[in-house]
RNA sequence: GUGAGUGUAGCUCAGUCAGGUAGAGCGCCGGAUUGUGGUUCCGGUGGUCGUGGGUUCGAGCCCCAUCACUCACCCCA
Protein backbone atom coordinates (compact mmCIF):
# COMPACT_ATOMS: atom_id res chain seq x y z
CA UNK A 1 0.00 0.00 0.00
CA UNK A 2 1.20 3.46 -0.81
CA UNK A 3 0.00 6.91 0.06
CA UNK A 4 -2.31 8.56 -2.46
CA UNK A 5 -0.37 10.35 -5.16
CA UNK A 6 0.83 13.79 -4.20
CA UNK A 7 -0.01 13.29 -0.51
CA UNK A 8 3.02 13.24 1.74
CA UNK A 9 3.73 11.82 5.18
CA UNK A 10 5.44 13.89 7.81
CA UNK A 11 7.73 11.53 9.70
CA UNK A 12 9.03 12.00 13.24
CA UNK A 13 12.33 13.30 11.88
CA UNK A 14 10.52 16.05 9.95
CA UNK A 15 8.08 17.06 12.67
CA UNK A 16 10.39 19.35 14.69
CA UNK A 17 11.01 21.56 11.64
CA UNK A 18 7.28 21.79 11.05
CA UNK A 19 6.71 22.72 14.68
CA UNK A 20 9.29 25.49 14.55
CA UNK A 21 7.71 26.87 11.40
CA UNK A 22 4.18 26.72 12.77
CA UNK A 23 5.09 28.17 16.14
CA UNK A 24 7.03 31.03 14.59
CA UNK A 25 4.27 31.97 12.16
CA UNK A 26 1.61 31.76 14.85
CA UNK A 27 3.51 33.84 17.36
CA UNK A 28 4.06 36.63 14.83
CA UNK A 29 0.38 36.62 13.85
CA UNK A 30 -0.71 36.64 17.46
CA UNK A 31 1.65 39.51 18.24
CA UNK A 32 -0.35 41.52 15.69
CA UNK A 33 -3.50 40.38 17.53
CA UNK A 34 -4.89 38.27 14.70
CA UNK A 35 -7.16 35.60 16.17
CA UNK A 36 -7.25 31.98 15.14
CA UNK A 37 -10.23 30.60 13.28
CA UNK A 38 -10.87 26.97 12.34
CA UNK A 39 -13.37 25.78 9.79
CA UNK A 40 -14.05 22.48 8.02
CA UNK A 41 -11.82 20.90 5.38
CA UNK A 42 -14.93 20.13 3.34
CA UNK A 43 -17.45 22.66 2.09
CA UNK A 44 -20.28 22.64 -0.39
CA UNK A 45 -18.83 22.71 -3.90
CA UNK A 46 -20.86 25.78 -4.74
CA UNK A 47 -18.97 27.89 -2.20
CA UNK A 48 -15.72 27.41 -4.08
CA UNK A 49 -17.10 27.70 -7.59
CA UNK A 50 -18.86 30.95 -6.66
CA UNK A 51 -15.92 32.55 -4.88
CA UNK A 52 -12.81 31.34 -6.68
CA UNK A 53 -14.34 31.80 -10.09
CA UNK A 54 -15.99 29.51 -12.61
CA UNK A 55 -13.29 30.19 -15.20
CA UNK A 56 -10.28 29.24 -13.09
CA UNK A 57 -8.26 26.05 -13.36
CA UNK A 58 -8.77 25.40 -9.67
CA UNK A 59 -12.52 25.13 -10.08
CA UNK A 60 -12.53 23.52 -13.50
CA UNK A 61 -9.87 20.85 -13.16
CA UNK A 62 -8.31 20.71 -9.74
CA UNK A 63 -10.98 20.24 -7.11
CA UNK A 64 -11.52 17.03 -5.18
CA UNK A 65 -15.29 16.91 -5.50
CA UNK A 66 -17.61 14.07 -4.57
CA UNK A 67 -21.22 13.41 -3.69
CA UNK A 68 -22.07 12.45 -0.13
CA UNK A 69 -24.77 9.93 0.70
CA UNK A 70 -27.49 12.52 0.30
CA UNK A 71 -26.33 13.33 -3.21
CA UNK A 72 -24.95 16.73 -2.20
CA UNK A 73 -21.81 17.90 -3.99
CA UNK A 74 -18.96 18.51 -1.56
CA UNK A 75 -15.36 19.54 -2.14
CA UNK A 76 -12.10 19.26 -0.22
CA UNK A 77 -11.05 22.87 0.18
CA UNK A 78 -8.53 24.03 -2.44
CA UNK A 79 -7.82 27.23 -0.48
CA UNK A 80 -8.85 28.78 2.79
CA UNK A 81 -10.37 32.18 2.10
CA UNK A 82 -13.76 30.94 0.91
CA UNK A 83 -14.40 28.78 3.97
CA UNK A 84 -13.14 31.51 6.26
CA UNK A 85 -15.54 34.04 4.76
CA UNK A 86 -18.42 31.58 4.93
CA UNK A 87 -17.77 30.84 8.60
CA UNK A 88 -17.56 34.52 9.54
CA UNK A 89 -20.78 35.35 7.70
CA UNK A 90 -22.63 32.36 9.13
CA UNK A 91 -21.79 33.32 12.71
CA UNK A 92 -22.42 37.01 12.30
CA UNK A 93 -18.85 38.01 12.98
CA UNK A 94 -18.23 39.77 9.73
CA UNK A 95 -20.81 42.44 10.41
CA UNK A 96 -19.75 43.20 13.94
CA UNK A 97 -16.76 45.38 13.34
CA UNK A 98 -13.39 44.72 11.77
CA UNK A 99 -12.04 41.20 12.06
CA UNK A 100 -8.42 40.08 11.82
CA UNK A 101 -8.11 36.32 11.73
CA UNK A 102 -5.68 33.59 10.76
CA UNK A 103 -6.05 29.93 9.99
CA UNK A 104 -3.89 26.97 9.17
CA UNK A 105 -4.34 23.56 7.64
CA UNK A 106 -4.30 21.25 4.66
CA UNK A 107 -5.56 22.25 1.21
CA UNK A 108 -6.23 19.93 -1.72
CA UNK A 109 -5.73 20.41 -5.43
CA UNK A 110 -5.64 17.69 -8.05
CA UNK A 111 -2.57 18.83 -9.99
CA UNK A 112 0.39 16.96 -11.38
CA UNK A 113 2.93 16.86 -8.53
CA UNK A 114 6.33 18.46 -8.97
CA UNK A 115 8.87 20.35 -6.90
CA UNK A 116 7.01 22.60 -4.49
CA UNK A 117 3.64 21.28 -5.56
CA UNK A 118 1.70 18.46 -3.96
CA UNK A 119 -1.95 17.48 -3.98
CA UNK A 120 -2.29 17.89 -0.26
CA UNK A 121 -0.35 20.88 0.98
CA UNK A 122 -0.53 23.19 3.94
CA UNK A 123 -1.18 26.88 4.19
CA UNK A 124 -1.28 29.53 6.84
CA UNK A 125 -3.60 32.34 5.86
CA UNK A 126 -4.47 35.67 7.41
CA UNK A 127 -7.47 37.77 6.51
CA UNK A 128 -8.78 41.16 7.57
CA UNK A 129 -12.40 42.19 6.99
CA UNK A 130 -14.19 45.48 7.23
CA UNK A 131 -11.20 47.73 6.60
CA UNK A 132 -11.08 49.63 3.35
CA UNK A 133 -7.96 51.73 3.83
CA UNK A 134 -4.53 50.59 2.64
CA UNK A 135 -3.00 50.62 6.13
CA UNK A 136 -4.31 47.09 6.54
CA UNK A 137 -2.79 46.02 3.21
CA UNK A 138 0.52 47.33 4.51
CA UNK A 139 0.15 45.58 7.85
CA UNK A 140 -0.41 42.22 6.22
CA UNK A 141 2.73 42.68 4.13
CA UNK A 142 4.67 43.69 7.23
CA UNK A 143 3.43 40.55 8.98
CA UNK A 144 4.93 38.48 6.17
CA UNK A 145 8.21 40.35 6.29
CA UNK A 146 8.44 39.79 10.01
CA UNK A 147 7.77 36.07 9.55
CA UNK A 148 10.60 35.74 7.00
CA UNK A 149 12.86 37.56 9.35
CA UNK A 150 11.91 35.34 12.29
CA UNK A 151 12.54 32.24 10.20
CA UNK A 152 15.90 33.46 8.91
CA UNK A 153 14.69 33.55 5.30
CA UNK A 154 16.24 36.46 3.44
CA UNK A 155 16.28 35.57 -0.25
CA UNK A 156 12.67 36.39 -1.02
CA UNK A 157 11.44 39.50 -2.76
CA UNK A 158 8.08 41.19 -2.83
CA UNK A 159 6.22 41.89 -6.04
CA UNK A 160 3.33 44.28 -5.97
CA UNK A 161 0.59 45.40 -8.30
CA UNK A 162 -2.85 46.92 -8.31
CA UNK A 163 -5.68 45.49 -10.38
CA UNK A 164 -7.90 48.49 -9.77
CA UNK A 165 -11.60 48.29 -9.08
CA UNK A 166 -13.66 45.50 -10.50
CA UNK A 167 -15.09 47.70 -13.26
CA UNK A 168 -11.66 49.19 -14.11
CA UNK A 169 -10.38 45.67 -14.38
CA UNK A 170 -13.20 44.71 -16.76
CA UNK A 171 -12.44 47.78 -18.83
CA UNK A 172 -8.77 46.91 -19.02
CA UNK A 173 -9.61 43.33 -19.85
CA UNK A 174 -11.53 44.50 -22.89
CA UNK A 175 -8.65 46.74 -23.97
CA UNK A 176 -6.25 43.87 -23.67
CA UNK A 177 -8.44 41.42 -25.56
CA UNK A 178 -8.75 43.97 -28.32
CA UNK A 179 -4.97 44.45 -28.50
CA UNK A 180 -4.19 40.74 -28.39
CA UNK A 181 -6.86 39.85 -30.93
CA UNK A 182 -5.27 42.29 -33.36
CA UNK A 183 -2.05 40.30 -33.04
CA UNK A 184 -3.61 36.90 -32.85
CA UNK A 185 -1.06 35.44 -35.28
CA UNK A 186 1.73 36.14 -32.78
CA UNK A 187 0.07 34.29 -29.90
CA UNK A 188 1.25 30.84 -28.89
CA UNK A 189 -1.31 28.08 -28.40
CA UNK A 190 -1.48 28.54 -24.61
CA UNK A 191 -2.18 32.21 -25.05
CA UNK A 192 -4.91 31.64 -27.64
CA UNK A 193 -6.62 29.44 -25.08
CA UNK A 194 -6.10 32.01 -22.32
CA UNK A 195 -7.57 34.75 -24.49
CA UNK A 196 -10.90 33.07 -23.72
CA UNK A 197 -10.30 31.94 -20.14
CA UNK A 198 -8.02 34.48 -18.45
CA UNK A 199 -6.50 37.07 -20.82
CA UNK A 200 -4.67 38.90 -18.03
CA UNK A 201 -2.54 35.85 -17.43
CA UNK A 202 -1.10 36.10 -20.94
CA UNK A 203 0.94 39.02 -19.59
CA UNK A 204 2.64 36.53 -17.27
CA UNK A 205 3.67 34.14 -20.08
CA UNK A 206 7.08 32.49 -19.76
CA UNK A 207 7.45 32.11 -23.51
CA UNK A 208 10.36 34.35 -24.64
CA UNK A 209 8.84 34.74 -28.09
CA UNK A 210 5.86 36.45 -26.56
CA UNK A 211 7.79 39.13 -24.72
CA UNK A 212 7.86 41.84 -27.38
CA UNK A 213 4.14 41.44 -27.94
CA UNK A 214 3.55 41.65 -24.19
CA UNK A 215 5.70 44.72 -23.70
CA UNK A 216 3.67 46.50 -26.38
CA UNK A 217 0.39 45.78 -24.60
CA UNK A 218 -1.53 48.50 -22.79
CA UNK A 219 -0.47 48.74 -19.15
CA UNK A 220 -2.85 47.71 -16.41
CA UNK A 221 -1.56 50.39 -14.06
CA UNK A 222 -2.38 53.10 -16.60
CA UNK A 223 -6.00 52.13 -16.74
CA UNK A 224 -6.93 51.71 -13.12
CA UNK A 225 -9.43 54.08 -11.54
CA UNK A 226 -8.35 57.13 -9.53
CA UNK A 227 -9.45 55.81 -6.15
CA UNK A 228 -7.50 52.60 -6.64
CA UNK A 229 -4.47 54.56 -7.79
CA UNK A 230 -4.65 56.62 -4.62
CA UNK A 231 -5.06 53.48 -2.51
CA UNK A 232 -2.00 52.00 -4.18
CA UNK A 233 0.00 55.16 -3.69
CA UNK A 234 -0.73 55.31 0.04
CA UNK A 235 0.18 51.65 0.39
CA UNK A 236 3.50 52.28 -1.31
CA UNK A 237 4.15 55.20 0.99
CA UNK A 238 3.57 53.00 4.04
CA UNK A 239 5.89 50.31 2.72
CA UNK A 240 8.56 52.89 1.89
CA UNK A 241 8.29 54.38 5.36
CA UNK A 242 8.81 50.93 6.85
CA UNK A 243 11.76 50.25 4.52
CA UNK A 244 10.10 47.27 2.89
CA UNK A 245 11.68 46.59 -0.50
CA UNK A 246 9.33 45.73 -3.31
CA UNK A 247 9.12 45.67 -7.03
CA UNK A 248 6.13 46.87 -8.99
CA UNK A 249 5.19 44.13 -11.40
CA UNK A 250 2.46 45.46 -13.69
CA UNK A 251 1.96 41.96 -15.11
CA UNK A 252 1.23 40.42 -11.75
CA UNK A 253 -2.32 39.10 -11.77
CA UNK A 254 -3.59 36.51 -9.39
CA UNK A 255 -5.20 33.29 -10.55
CA UNK A 256 -8.29 33.61 -8.41
CA UNK A 257 -11.14 35.74 -9.72
CA UNK A 258 -12.01 37.52 -6.49
CA UNK A 259 -9.02 39.86 -6.28
CA UNK A 260 -9.22 43.61 -6.87
CA UNK A 261 -6.87 46.52 -6.11
CA UNK A 262 -3.78 45.32 -4.21
CA UNK A 263 -2.18 42.01 -5.19
CA UNK A 264 1.21 40.82 -4.04
CA UNK A 265 3.50 37.81 -4.12
CA UNK A 266 6.60 36.88 -2.18
CA UNK A 267 8.93 35.09 -4.59
CA UNK A 268 12.18 33.16 -4.38
CA UNK A 269 14.36 31.71 -7.11
CA UNK A 270 15.48 28.79 -4.94
CA UNK A 271 12.45 26.55 -5.51
CA UNK A 272 12.53 25.78 -9.22
CA UNK A 273 9.40 26.56 -11.15
CA UNK A 274 7.20 27.11 -8.08
CA UNK A 275 8.79 30.25 -6.70
CA UNK A 276 5.83 31.81 -4.91
CA UNK A 277 5.91 31.13 -1.19
CA UNK A 278 3.18 33.54 -0.23
CA UNK A 279 0.56 35.47 -2.13
CA UNK A 280 -2.41 37.63 -1.39
CA UNK A 281 -4.39 40.69 -2.09
CA UNK A 282 -7.63 42.53 -1.67
CA UNK A 283 -11.07 41.04 -2.36
CA UNK A 284 -13.62 43.70 -1.63
CA UNK A 285 -16.46 41.97 -3.49
CA UNK A 286 -16.03 38.48 -2.14
CA UNK A 287 -18.11 38.74 1.01
CA UNK A 288 -21.08 39.98 -0.96
CA UNK A 289 -20.60 37.25 -3.55
CA UNK A 290 -20.81 34.59 -0.85
CA UNK A 291 -23.97 36.14 0.53
CA UNK A 292 -22.88 38.62 3.18
CA UNK A 293 -23.38 42.34 3.39
CA UNK A 294 -20.76 44.07 1.20
CA UNK A 295 -17.59 44.14 3.29
CA UNK A 296 -14.03 44.79 2.13
CA UNK A 297 -11.44 42.12 2.72
CA UNK A 298 -7.74 41.56 2.26
CA UNK A 299 -5.46 38.66 3.08
CA UNK A 300 -2.67 36.32 2.15
CA UNK A 301 -1.86 32.63 2.18
CA UNK A 302 1.57 31.07 2.51
CA UNK A 303 2.58 27.58 1.40
CA UNK A 304 4.25 25.87 4.32
CA UNK A 305 5.98 23.12 2.34
CA UNK A 306 7.66 25.72 0.17
CA UNK A 307 8.73 27.81 3.14
CA UNK A 308 10.10 24.73 4.86
CA UNK A 309 12.37 24.18 1.85
CA UNK A 310 13.89 27.61 2.39
CA UNK A 311 14.53 27.18 6.10
CA UNK A 312 17.96 26.17 7.27
CA UNK A 313 17.74 23.07 9.43
CA UNK A 314 17.71 24.37 12.98
CA UNK A 315 20.02 22.70 15.45
CA UNK A 316 17.88 23.30 18.49
CA UNK A 317 14.77 21.60 17.22
CA UNK A 318 16.53 18.36 16.33
CA UNK A 319 17.00 17.76 20.04
CA UNK A 320 13.43 18.39 21.08
CA UNK A 321 12.40 14.78 20.64
CA UNK A 322 15.57 13.37 22.17
CA UNK A 323 15.26 11.91 25.65
CA UNK A 324 17.38 13.40 28.38
CA UNK A 325 17.30 10.25 30.52
CA UNK A 326 16.94 6.60 29.55
CA UNK A 327 15.99 4.12 32.23
CA UNK A 328 17.19 0.53 31.93
CA UNK A 329 16.17 -2.33 34.18
CA UNK A 330 17.60 -5.81 34.75
CA UNK A 331 15.31 -8.46 36.18
CA UNK A 332 11.57 -8.82 36.65
CA UNK A 333 11.58 -7.16 40.04
CA UNK A 334 13.41 -4.16 38.61
CA UNK A 335 10.93 -3.81 35.74
CA UNK A 336 8.05 -3.55 38.17
CA UNK A 337 9.85 -1.25 40.58
CA UNK A 338 11.20 0.81 37.69
CA UNK A 339 7.76 1.41 36.27
CA UNK A 340 6.64 2.85 39.60
CA UNK A 341 9.77 4.93 39.86
CA UNK A 342 9.39 6.40 36.37
CA UNK A 343 5.78 7.36 36.99
CA UNK A 344 6.73 9.03 40.27
CA UNK A 345 9.47 11.01 38.50
CA UNK A 346 6.97 12.17 35.87
CA UNK A 347 4.57 13.26 38.60
CA UNK A 348 7.18 15.34 40.32
CA UNK A 349 8.99 16.68 37.23
CA UNK A 350 6.52 17.49 34.46
CA UNK A 351 9.25 18.77 32.12
CA UNK A 352 11.32 15.61 32.40
CA UNK A 353 12.06 13.79 29.17
CA UNK A 354 12.54 10.24 30.28
CA UNK A 355 12.51 7.21 27.98
CA UNK A 356 11.60 4.06 29.85
CA UNK A 357 13.13 1.00 28.25
CA UNK A 358 10.43 -1.39 27.08
CA UNK A 359 10.73 -4.76 25.43
CA UNK A 360 13.29 -6.50 27.62
CA UNK A 361 16.54 -7.76 26.20
CA UNK A 362 19.94 -8.18 27.72
CA UNK A 363 21.42 -5.54 29.91
CA UNK A 364 23.99 -4.85 27.23
CA UNK A 365 21.39 -4.28 24.54
CA UNK A 366 19.40 -2.01 26.82
CA UNK A 367 22.42 0.20 27.35
CA UNK A 368 23.10 0.18 23.64
CA UNK A 369 19.61 1.51 23.10
CA UNK A 370 20.14 4.09 25.80
CA UNK A 371 23.16 5.32 23.87
CA UNK A 372 21.36 5.28 20.52
CA UNK A 373 18.47 7.26 21.96
CA UNK A 374 20.77 10.23 22.38
CA UNK A 375 20.02 10.47 26.11
CA UNK A 376 22.60 12.17 28.28
CA UNK A 377 22.17 9.86 31.27
CA UNK A 378 21.17 6.28 31.84
CA UNK A 379 19.24 5.48 34.98
CA UNK A 380 20.14 1.94 35.91
CA UNK A 381 17.99 -0.27 38.06
CA UNK A 382 18.91 -3.87 38.89
CA UNK A 383 17.94 -6.24 41.67
CA UNK A 384 20.71 -4.84 43.84
CA UNK A 385 19.47 -1.29 43.49
CA UNK A 386 15.88 -2.34 44.12
CA UNK A 387 16.99 -4.04 47.33
CA UNK A 388 18.99 -0.99 48.42
CA UNK A 389 16.35 1.48 47.23
CA UNK A 390 18.87 3.26 45.01
CA UNK A 391 19.45 4.07 41.33
CA UNK A 392 22.70 4.20 39.37
CA UNK A 393 23.18 7.30 37.24
CA UNK A 394 25.52 6.79 34.32
CA UNK A 395 26.58 9.76 32.18
CA UNK A 396 26.59 8.70 28.53
CA UNK A 397 28.10 11.83 26.96
CA UNK A 398 30.99 12.64 29.26
CA UNK A 399 33.82 10.77 30.87
CA UNK A 400 32.82 11.05 34.51
CA UNK A 401 31.89 7.69 35.97
CA UNK A 402 28.53 6.41 37.13
CA UNK A 403 27.37 6.87 40.68
CA UNK A 404 24.64 5.66 42.99
CA UNK A 405 21.87 7.84 44.36
CA UNK A 406 19.22 6.91 46.89
CA UNK A 407 15.67 7.19 45.66
CA UNK A 408 14.94 9.90 48.23
CA UNK A 409 17.53 12.14 46.64
CA UNK A 410 16.84 11.17 43.02
CA UNK A 411 14.47 14.04 42.17
CA UNK A 412 16.97 16.57 43.53
CA UNK A 413 19.82 14.98 41.62
CA UNK A 414 17.91 14.83 38.32
CA UNK A 415 16.82 18.43 38.79
CA UNK A 416 20.45 19.38 39.28
CA UNK A 417 21.51 17.51 36.12
CA UNK A 418 18.74 19.10 34.06
CA UNK A 419 19.91 22.52 35.14
CA UNK A 420 23.45 21.94 33.89
C1' G B 1 -4.12 17.28 -18.75
C1' U B 2 1.08 17.21 -21.92
C1' G B 3 6.43 15.92 -22.22
C1' A B 4 11.10 13.88 -20.45
C1' G B 5 13.87 11.03 -16.83
C1' U B 6 14.02 7.34 -12.84
C1' G B 7 12.13 2.70 -10.00
C1' U B 8 17.32 -3.35 -7.39
C1' A B 9 17.72 -4.79 0.83
C1' G B 10 15.15 -0.06 5.96
C1' C B 11 18.82 3.94 3.42
C1' U B 12 22.67 5.25 -0.56
C1' C B 13 23.78 2.76 -4.83
C1' A B 14 26.56 -1.19 -8.17
C1' G B 15 24.79 -5.00 -11.58
C1' U B 16 21.55 -3.05 -17.54
C1' C B 17 26.57 -1.82 -22.29
C1' A B 18 27.04 -7.87 -24.23
C1' G B 19 20.17 -12.04 -21.27
C1' G B 20 23.21 -17.29 -17.87
C1' U B 21 22.98 -18.76 -9.50
C1' A B 22 20.95 -11.25 -6.39
C1' G B 23 25.75 -7.67 -4.79
C1' A B 24 28.43 -3.65 -1.67
C1' G B 25 28.51 0.09 2.08
C1' C B 26 25.61 1.97 5.90
C1' G B 27 21.65 0.46 9.20
C1' C B 28 19.37 -3.40 12.15
C1' C B 29 20.09 -8.00 15.42
C1' G B 30 23.58 -11.04 18.15
C1' G B 31 28.54 -12.38 20.17
C1' A B 32 33.82 -11.08 22.12
C1' U B 33 33.73 -14.26 31.08
C1' U B 34 28.72 -12.75 35.72
C1' G B 35 25.03 -6.28 35.61
C1' U B 36 27.56 -1.58 31.65
C1' G B 37 26.70 1.79 25.80
C1' G B 38 30.03 4.35 22.16
C1' U B 39 35.49 2.58 19.08
C1' U B 40 37.26 -2.19 17.17
C1' C B 41 36.74 -7.37 15.70
C1' C B 42 33.52 -11.59 14.44
C1' G B 43 28.84 -13.53 12.98
C1' G B 44 23.79 -12.99 11.39
C1' U B 45 19.07 -10.85 9.50
C1' G B 46 17.47 -8.54 5.30
C1' G B 47 15.17 -8.05 -1.89
C1' U B 48 7.55 -10.40 -4.98
C1' C B 49 14.61 -6.52 -8.80
C1' G B 50 7.59 -1.09 -8.50
C1' U B 51 3.34 -4.22 -10.64
C1' G B 52 1.21 -7.18 -14.70
C1' G B 53 1.87 -9.35 -19.29
C1' G B 54 5.13 -10.71 -23.62
C1' U B 55 9.80 -12.58 -26.25
C1' U B 56 13.35 -16.52 -24.91
C1' C B 57 15.72 -22.98 -23.24
C1' G B 58 16.67 -18.92 -19.72
C1' A B 59 14.87 -11.86 -18.16
C1' G B 60 16.96 -7.33 -12.79
C1' C B 61 18.70 -6.58 -18.09
C1' C B 62 14.92 -6.83 -24.28
C1' C B 63 9.41 -5.42 -25.70
C1' C B 64 4.30 -3.67 -24.18
C1' A B 65 1.06 -1.91 -20.50
C1' U B 66 0.35 0.05 -15.75
C1' C B 67 1.56 2.43 -10.98
C1' A B 68 4.74 5.61 -8.28
C1' C B 69 8.62 9.20 -7.84
C1' U B 70 11.49 13.41 -10.03
C1' C B 71 11.76 17.65 -13.23
C1' A B 72 9.50 20.85 -16.75
C1' C B 73 4.90 22.75 -19.37
C1' C B 74 0.28 24.25 -17.48
C1' C B 75 -1.42 26.20 -12.93
C1' C B 76 -0.52 27.98 -8.21
C1' A B 77 0.88 28.38 -1.99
Amino acid sequence: MQAVRGMHDTLPGDAPGWRRLEHTVQSVLRSYCYREIRFPIIEKTELFSRSIGAGTDIVNKEMYTFQDRNGEFLTLRPEGTAGCVRALIQHGLIHSGPQKVWYQGPMFRHERPQKGRQRQFHQVGAEAFGIESPDIDAELILVCARIWNALGINDVCLELNSLGSYSARQHYRNLLIEYLSDHRDQLDSDSVRRLETNPLRILDSKNPEMQTLISGAPSLLDSIDDESAEHFSVLRGLLDANSVDYEINPRLVRGLDYYNRTVFEWITDRLGAQGTICAGGRYDDLVAQVGGKPTPGVGFAMGLERILELMEPGQEEQDTDTPRFYQVMAGAEAVKSGSLLAERLRDEMPGLKLMLHCGGGSFKSQLRKADKSGAEYALILGDEEVAKNTVQIKPLRKDSGQYEVSRDKLVDEITRLMGE
